[in-house]
DNA sequence: CTAGTCACG
DNA sequence: ACGTACGTGACTAGT
């Protein structure tokens, strides 16, 4: 090849264009239902394109809006692919794994199209002397033509595949102007299908009639008494504004991205192996041949029709059988659908298996086969480490192991886990989702088949074929989704979290889970009935002060009360009426005698409810302890959470709430609390990134660090710190850390926006590390899409990109915060997996019960308690090395409450 | 099922 | 000029 020459692809595009154009009507699909015709159409076009150019560099855009646009933009994203048939939106990720495979790089950045990303690497290209083809589905790329730069079109022509191709002088030649003029005439004629709304009324031949004689819009402005139809002048002059804009939308940005490094886009050899399995899984017979790839080496059989045939198991020959089968086999997929019966009961209900891409099996539970003989064959599997285990959320079934006296112990990978590291931010993980997100493979859910109550999952009562399909399914897609997930992992540098933290942490979280937490339940009844009392005579006496009845709890008929029947001045509202929030009442309260006693009623029925009687019902009969679920993939920093009960925001600040913890107990008089808690962990994860020196220093020196901020925003010496200036210097630390504005600052300190703005100005002054930082990170968030912790967990931020202010400035402080945060949730995990080892490799009687954000509590015997406490101390200060020390103090205690 | 409120780090 | 701190879960009322 004597010039050099790119080809880069406009995936979405052509893509669109396999599905609906060159295809036909008919919808390709294999024999398991999987759709391919747009991959098929795709790699057709591909094929005939390479062979016409043969291109030294070669590189494929993709519009990204899926993976990490969940959440808070879920629903906007949701609305934008509604115009994509789900049957094209599932082969967007055959024809990704394809280009991996073709080592074709492909290009996706969060909140950017394809246009943009091709728009840059084609200017890069051009600034380096290269020729260049941009293969594209729609004329959006029309304006990219120049002397070097062609743009090649497919289109179908009596189901021949026929190529429009446009230079500069053949856009010249065809429409008489220039491709940068394109803009213009798409500015004033628009492109609904793009959203760009033009000039009403203006269409695409008087908009080429407008530019070709004015040049510009700009132009065309400044002449516009020069245009002759009245009528036409009439809608220019109306839809000025629209024009102006329209054209910045349809103006690609080139220089918005930096990424370059054509080296990257060079070609490489196909992965042949790769390439030929997976077009043998997609029945693409006459690709193979087309693109050359040899009949593969013995595995896959050779035939694409997959040669399994999973066996429903439901008698112990077969089991026993089968059982053996597995034990052979190194690795072996997991899933598993548990019943649950009111709140405390769990039974299995049915497990597959898969142990090869042809074998796998669903092991029933019932008649004749129970789940004592079903555990007691299986026993033996899940206790052998050497067999590695693939689950997905198996979290659950390590705990009702445990409960029957069977360790697992071969954990090697969770699925979901898995594609919890690679987005944190989604709202669910299901086996489905992961199958057809990473491969493109449609399955039906499980879900729907368990009949469900409030307090019920019954799989049971299920037809026994239906729930073995379904889970042997599940198990497949777990047994070949797993491999993507891990390679994404490591892509992504993210495999020591995955491995080394995430993943030994499901067993301590399942042991924290099995072992729960005792409280005493009579002394919780007698707390509840003290409440109960109290709150009877406080709700007399504010139907007495508010002369009548209502029901106190109804923010509603209070805000009548309040603002309507009393006539308080309403100082905040809600959506949907009036505020009565304690912030609120705290401000009403000289003005009504009612107003505090709503704020006591409050409290009050805050701690009955949630906590005496939401905890009394919570209690396991079987052993009188709370078991809380921990939730591992909930969180988007990477946090845990504790659900059912919520063991996370138990009462402490307030003394009244703060009883509560004396009823959390040790399991018997042999035992006692140890509770440690970091200290100032966020600051310190703030001082180590921000590498301030400043604040190091302050940390090093073991200052308290509220009053050495105090005296640097102040400036006054530590010793003339007074109360008022720690209180808040303390409420600017908590403010950086959240990615601070001067607003919420004043209100908090019911100070003036002013000094509030001072504070932090002058705070960012005297740490002008963590100025700095606060810049990069938000930069560095918005350029990648994601922002990471020091251990490497990501965040995407799409918000970063947003247009809307309050949207991106929400991502700003995401930004900021999750670094800081999730980094502190990586130490104390890190620290959790460390005293848990230990504790079990000193076959010590102590366990951990408890993590709530920065702290860990063990319950620990009497005897070990010295040695557990040095054990916890040390296994939380030496999780991470940082530039500061992590402290963590230890105390003890024969109540939760005793702890502090 | 959503909104409001309030408990925690 | 925008609206206003990060991350959670439980309970109650009311549609």
């Amino acid at each position: 090849m004597g010039t050099e020459k790119i080809m880069i692809i406009d995936g979405n595009s052509i893509l669109n264009r396999a599905f609906y154009g060159l295809q036909g009507p008919k919808l390709l699909s294999t024999s398991d239902g999987l759709y391919t015709n747009a991959v098929f159409g795709f790699l057709n076009i591909l094929h005939k394109y390479l062979e016409e150019e043969k291109p030294g560099y070669i590189c494929v855009a993709f519009d990204l809006k899926a993976p990490t646009f969940r959440h808070r933009e879920f629903e906007a994203y949701k609305a934008k692919r509604k115009g994509m048939p789900e049957e094209l939106a599932v082969q967007v990720p055959i024809i990704k794994q394809v280009l991996d495979a073709m080592k074709i790089k492909r290009l996706e950045y969060e909140g950017y199209e394809a246009d943009d990303i091709i728009g840059h690497i084609s200017l890069c290209a051009e600034n380096r002397g290269m020729e260049t083809i941009i293969l594209t589905g729609d004329r959006d790329s029309l304006q990219l033509a120049s002397s070097t730069t062609r743009i090649k079109i497919p289109t179908t022509r009596g189901g021949r595949t026929e190529t429009e191709e446009y230079d500069y002088n053949k856009v010249l030649e065809k429409y008489g102007v220039t491709p940068t003029q394109f803009i213009d005439v798409k500015g004033l004629m628009g492109d609904p299908s793009d959203n760009i709304p033009g000039v009403p009324g203006i269409g695409e031949k008087t908009a080429l009639d407008l530019i070709r004689k004015f040049g510009s819009i700009e132009n065309l402005y400044d002449c516009i008494e020069q245009v002759d139809k009245k009528s036409v002048k009439d809608k220019l002059l109306n839809g000025r504004d629209m024009a102006f804009m329209s054209k910045r939308l349809a103006t690609i940005s080139r220089d918005n991205l930096k990424l370059c490094g054509i080296e990257e886009f060079k070609r490489a050899d196909v992965d042949q192996e790769k390439l030929y399995q997976l077009f043998m899984r997609l029945e693409f017979k006459s690709l193979v041949e087309k693109f050359g790839l040899k009949e593969a080496p013995a595995v896959g059989a050779g035939n694409s029709r997959r040669a399994k045939e999973a066996e429903l198991i439901s008698n112990l020959e077969d089991l026993a059988r089968v059982r053996n089968e597995i034990q052979r086999s190194k690795e072996v997929s997991i899933y598993y659908l548990m019943d649950k019966l009111g709140n405390f009961t769990t039974r299995l209900a049915g497990i597959a298996f898969t142990w090869s891409e042809d074998r796998s099996a669903y092991f029933n539970v019932g008649a004749p086969m129970g789940e004592e003989e079903l555990l007691k064959e299986l026993g033996a599997l899940f206790q052998d480490e050497t067999i590695k285990i693939i689950g997905h959320d198996i979290k659950n079934l390590i705990v009702y192991l445990k409960n029957k006296g069977i360790s697992l112990k071969g954990l090697s990978s969770d699925t979901m886990i898995a594609a919890y590291i690679l987005d944190p931010s989604r709202e669910t993980y299901s086996v489905a989702e992961l199958a057809e997100e990473h491969m493109g493979m449609r399955i039906e859910p499980i879900e729907h088949l368990a009949g469900k109550g409030k307090n019920h999952t019954l799989y049971m009562d299920m037809p026994v074929d239906k729930l073995s399909s379904v889970a042997v399914t599940h198990s497949e897609a777990i047994f070949r989704v797993r491999g993507i997930l891990e390679q994404k992992i490591k892509e992504n540098n993210q495999w020591d979290l995955y491995c080394k933290i995430e993943l030994p942490l499901v067993e301590v979280l399942a042991d924290m889970e099995f072992w729960g937490f005792k409280v005493d339940v009579e002394e919780l009844r007698r707390f509840s009935a003290e409440l109960e009392e109290k709150i009877n005579s406080l709700t007399g006496k504010i139907y007495e002060l508010a002369g009548s009845e209502f029901n106190i709890n109804s923010t509603k008929q209070l805000g009548t009360i309040l603002f309507e029947e009393l006539n308080l001045p309403v100082l905040k509202k809600t959506k949907t009426g009036y505020s009565t929030d304690a912030e609120v009442l705290e401000q009403l309260a000289p003005r009504h005698e009612i107003v505090s006693n709503i704020l006591e009623y409050r409290q009050l029925v805050k701690l009955r409810s949630t906590y005496a009687e939401g905890l009394i019902g919570v209690i396991n009969p079987a052993t009188g302890r709370i078991h809380s679920s921990f939730n591992q993939t909930v969180t988007a920093t990477g946090r845990i959470s504790s659900t059912e009960p919520n063991l996370q925001n138990i009462p402490i600040k307030l003394e009244m709430g703060r009883k509560i913890r004396r009823l959390f107990v040790p399991s018997s008089t042999e035992y006692l609390l140890l509770d440690a808690d970091y200290s100032q962990i966020e600051l310190r994860v703030l001082a180590h990134i921000t590498g301030d020196e400043n604040m190091i220093a302050a940390f090093i020196n073991n200052e308290d660090i509220h009053t050495s901020t105090a005296s640097q925003v102040f400036g006054v010496p530590k010793n003339e710190v007074t109360a008022l200036m720690r209180s808040r210097a303390k409420a600017v630390n908590f403010g950086i850390v959240y990615g601070i504005g001067d607003f919420s600052l004043s209100r908090d300190l019911g100070i003036t926006r002013k000094e509030a703005k001072k504070y932090i100005s002058e705070y960012l002054n005297k740490y002008p590390g963590v100025k700095e930082y606060m810049h990069k990170i938000v930069e560095e968030g918005r350029e990648k899409g994601f922002v990471t912790t020091l251990f490497n967990r990501r965040r995407y931020l799409p918000e970063l990109r947003s247009n809307n202010f309050n949207t991106r400035s929400f991502g700003e402080r995401i930004a900021m915060n999750t670094p800081i945060q999730g980094s502190a949730a990586d130490i104390i995990k890190i620290a959790m997996v460390n005293v848990y080892r230990e504790l079990q490799e000193k076959k010590l009687r102590s366990r951990l019960i408890l993590q709530v954000h920065d702290e860990l509590i063990i319950e620990t015997y009497i005897e070990e308690k010295d040695e557990v406490a040095e054990i916890l101390k040390r296994g939380m200060e030496s999780a991470a090395a940082l530039r500061v020390p992590l402290r963590a103090d230890v105390k003890a205690g024969r109540t939760w409450y005793e702890t502090k």
